[in-house]
DNA sequence: TTTTTGTAGATTGTTGACAATATTACATTT
DNA sequence: AAATGTAATATTGTCAACAATCTACAAAAA
C-alpha cells in the first residue's frame, strides 16, 4: 500500500493536506492557545512551500481556530471564558432544535444505535473509564445533530465544539469529569423515543446548560 | 499590547482587500451563483497577483460562499432549497435565543433606537418604497442579534443571512414583498419591552418561521 | 456518423525570489 | 543602570515563473 500522504494528494490539494495537519495539532494541543505559528518553520516540517500554509492559515483564520495580525504572523486562538459561554448558549439552541427534529423525524436503526452507545457509555462509567466516556459523548451529541437531518446545523455544531475544545485545552484545570451515571443521556434518548417534539428540545437543552454552569 | 486603534489602522493586507471585494460582487449579484471566478482574471482586474487572490478564496470558500473543485477552479456557491431551508430553521433558534436575551438584558436607550427602526419601516410601508424597506428589516434584525450581547451569535447569524442574501439572489423570483404592515415588527419591540423572556423568544421565532414558510 | 485519440492552449497548483515590515541586538547617551 | 537610537536579522507580504492538470477541438478509426 502506497503511503498515505501520497493517497491524499491525489485527491486533495497540498492546502487542504496542511489546514487538516495544522487543525489536529492545535486540536492535540501541540500548538498551545496563543502560541505563533511560523510560516518558513512550519513550510518546511511539512516538507512544502510557505503558499499552501498561508492558504490553511487563511482557512483556519475564517474557522475561528487563528487569528491573524498584519506583519506579525499568525497565532493560536486563545478562547476567553465569556466567548466560550456565548458558545454554550449557542450549541444549547442548536441541540433543542435537533431534539425537536429528531423527535419527528428518527428512525427505528437510529434510535437503536442511540441506546447501543449511551449503554457504552454507561460501561464506561462503570469501568471509570473517563476517555473512553469522553470520546462515546462527543460522538452522542455530534450523532444527535447528524441524524436531525439539518446538514447546517452538523457543520456549524462542529465548528462551536471545535472552538469549545481549544478553550478547553486553554483552561487546563477542565472540569471534564466522570459522571455519577448516564440517566440524563438515557432521559434524552427516551424522549426522542417517545416523539415528543417539546421534551426532547427541553431535554437537550438543558443538558446543554448544565455543562455550561459547570464551566 | 498594542492599542485597538492602530491594530486598526494596520488591518488591511491585500488577501483582506480583495476578500471584501469578492464578497461585495457576490452579493451584490456582479458575479452570479454557479459562475465560475478566474483567478488570473480577477487578479488582474484588482491589480494584484494572484496570491492574494487564492488567500481570499480560501476564506470566503471557509465562509460558504465559495466551492472549490480541485484543478478546475472555484464557483459562487448555488444555495439549494433545501440548504435555504435548513439555514431557515437555525436562524430561527438564533433569533429565538437573541430575543430571550433581549427580554433580560436591553436598555431604554436600546428599546428606543428599534421604536425608531420600526417607525421607519412603518413609513417605508406606507410609501410602498420596498427598497428601503428591505434594508431596515435587514438592519432590525441584525441589531437585534448585536444588542444580544452574543458576539458569537451575531457573527454566526451575519454568516447564515450572507447565505440566505445568496440563495434569493438565485431565485430571483424572490418573495420579497412589502408587508400589509409592520405589526410583527411592533409586537417583537412590544414583548422585549415587556422583559418577557418567553414572549419575546416565540415572537421572534414565529417570525422566521413565516419567512421560512413564504420561501 | 459516432467514438476515440492526441495535441495545443488555457487554468490551476506550487514554488522560490524579492520587497516591506517587524524584531532583536547592541552601542550610545543620560 | 536605564533609556534611546540604530544597524542587523528574521519574518511576513507580494509577486512572477514553472509544473501539473484540465478543456477544447481537430484528426483518425470504428
Amino acid at each position: 500500500m502506497t503511503s498515505p500522504t501520497i493517497a491524499q494528494l491525489q485527491s486533495s490539494s497540498l492546502t487542504h493536506v496542511v489546514q487538516q495537519e495544522i487543525e489536529r495539532a492545535i486540536l492535540a494541543g501541540d500548538f498551545a492557545p496563543g502560541s505563533k505559528l511560523n510560516e518558513a518553520a512550519l513550510a518546511m516540517s511539512l516538507g512544502v512551500s510557505r503558499g499552501p500554509v498561508r492558504e490553511a492559515f487563511r482557512s483556519l483564520e475564517e474557522a475561528g481556530l487563528l487569528r491573524t495580525e498584519k506583519n506579525r504572523g499568525v497565532f493560536v486562538r486563545a478562547i476567553p471564558l465569556d466567548e466560550a459561554i456565548e458558545i454554550y448558549d449557542l450549541r444549547a439552541v442548536m441541540e433543542e432544535l435537533a431534539g425537536r427534529l429528531l423527535a419527528q423525524n428518527i428512525t427505528a436503526a437510529q434510535l437503536q444505535e442511540l441506546h447501543t452507545t449511551v449503554a457504552q457509555m454507561d460501561k464506561a462509567v462503570l469501568e471509570k473509564d473517563l476517555n473512553t466516556y469522553h470520546q462515546l459523548n462527543v460522538f452522542f451529541h455530534e450523532r444527535l445533530m447528524e441524524m436531525s437531518g439539518n446538514k447546517k446545523l452538523l457543520s456549524l455544531y462542529k465548528k462551536l465544539i471545535r472552538e469549545l475544545s481549544l478553550f478547553r485545552r486553554a483552561n487546563i484545570g477542565q472540569a471534564d469529569v466522570l459522571p455519577l451515571s448516564t440517566i440524563e443521556h438515557q432521559n434524552i434518548v427516551k424522549v426522542i423515543e417517545k416523539r415528543d417534539p417539546i421534551a426532547a428540545a427541553k431535554a437537550l437543552f438543558d443538558h446543554v446548560q448544565e455543562s455550561k454552569d459547570r464551566t
